[in-house]
DNA sequence: ATTTAGTTTCGAACACTGTTCACAAATCAT
DNA sequence: ATGATTTGTGAACAGTGTTCGAAACTAAAT
């Protein structure tokens, strides 16, 4: 009796078809224009028929936005590919992240910076892909610290969270066009990756101790009065 | 004759009336569930009498985003107000900017993230209140550098647009919570700025020449591969 | 082969949304 | 008072997510 099988899947198929119609609405359209009747179109099916395969609209949203985060893992995943360097892979995954949001910016708005879809919000630590990619880094990050290429005050999980904080910045500038004309997108996002990276790179306090550098302020007054590393983003 | 003072005051009263209505509708229910038929509602007048105050709902939109730049203007003058040390008034600019997105999550995301609102991201340029706001910090930056606070290569337009970033991808993460249980996203915004200050405090090939420090990278290895200093946000 | 049981699908409806338009009401200028 | 102009309205259009009862189809049992 393969009946059951062969039921279980055809309903795989129309979920999969579903998922299929509104993925190709969702980044030709914008998710925004993405609509129960327009995906019930495509599939030639009624709008009601789609409830019995997915409780709500934001349902299928929560797995479009699954899948983006496979499908960032897997671009990040590829650049990284066989770089030896620890700072380089540190560095070309945050790109890769910034190239994301460029080239898949329907995805991108949606796993990270959407508001309006409750279990995206809601559930998103259950997300593991995203944070087994964030794990991974941070291996490549402690490596960096111990190597002396970061702080040794830098803490690999907050380390991670700043660049990602860092660079979602710049790539929501860019994609809600908050820059005036003349200013490019692509070296803000160069320069915050830079920016941070090199702030890992020092504790001020410790090195400029000294006082013998070129750069150095006026003794008694500290360039950033704080530690400047970031420690705390998890609380203990 | 002060018949057409009359008209003209009733006429900005009305658009007022809206304005009004609209934000409180804006601010409670979230600017996604704010409805023409509800602020219609709020000031007794029928859903198509609105059209002859504001073409579309958009221009609604942008006028509120118009006052939400008033807002954090204000907010930042009155935190900053007579700070004397420049890094100090940056540092708590940055801040009540994250503490802004923290106040008014409604008017935050209008101001900064919204992509749906097509005035927004076409003439953002236009919206001086921000311009200003920005140019005045970048004088603070500028003063940092001239004091040694920074390195001499910090770009203070670059710098303050890199600071914006930092801080705008730490409030997304926050409203959007996309952090996982436990973790704080305060802690995430202030390691976001401290590094970002702490990235332009030094360019590691210079000081990092003299390799006498604790924290110095092994020779031949050095901490970062770039300059890691923003210089190119403005196109020349 | 026919009946029963269980799904699956659909049409229609509900309560919304932004926006337009012909028409009515109010106001203004003469 | 009359004509001209502005201002407000009700109804409608085309769209939205979602629900629900009835119909249609499938699988197992008689």
């Amino acid at each position: 009796m393969g009946i059951k099988e062969r039921q279980e899947r055809e309903r795989v198929a129309i979920r999969q078809a579903i998922l299929s119609a509104a993925r190709e609405l969702f980044i030709s359209e914008g998710y925004r224009n993405v609509s129960m009747r327009k995906i019930a179109e495509r599939i030639e099916y009624s709008p009601a028929a789609i409830y019995s395969y997915f409780a709500s609209k934001d349902d299928i949203f929560f797995a479009l936005a699954e899948e983006g985060f496979g499908l960032l893992t897997d671009r990040v995943t590829a650049t990284i590919g066989d770089l030896p360097e620890p700072m380089a892979r540190v560095r070309a995954a945050i790109w890769e992240f910034y190239e994301f949001s460029k080239a898949q910016p329907e995805y991108f708005e949606l796993m990270f910076t959407d508001r309006s879809v409750p279990s995206l919000n809601q559930d998103f630590h259950r997300l593991t892909f995203f944070h087994e990619l964030l794990t991974r880094l941070e291996g490549d990050i402690l490596t960096c610290v111990e190597r002396g290429q970061f702080s040794s005050g830098v803490e690999p999980g907050a380390a991670m969270h700043v660049l990602w904080a860092g660079m979602l910045g710049a790539a929501s500038i860019n994609l809600a066009r908050r820059l005036a004309p003349g200013e490019d997108p692509d070296a803000l996002a160069h320069d915050v990756l830079e920016a941070v990276l090199s702030g890992f790179s020092t504790t001020l306090h410790t090195t400029f101790v000294a006082g013998e550098c070129a750069l150095v302020p006026a003794p008694g007054e500290p360039a950033v009065e704080s530690v400047g590393v970031p420690v705390k983003v998890s609380a203990p």
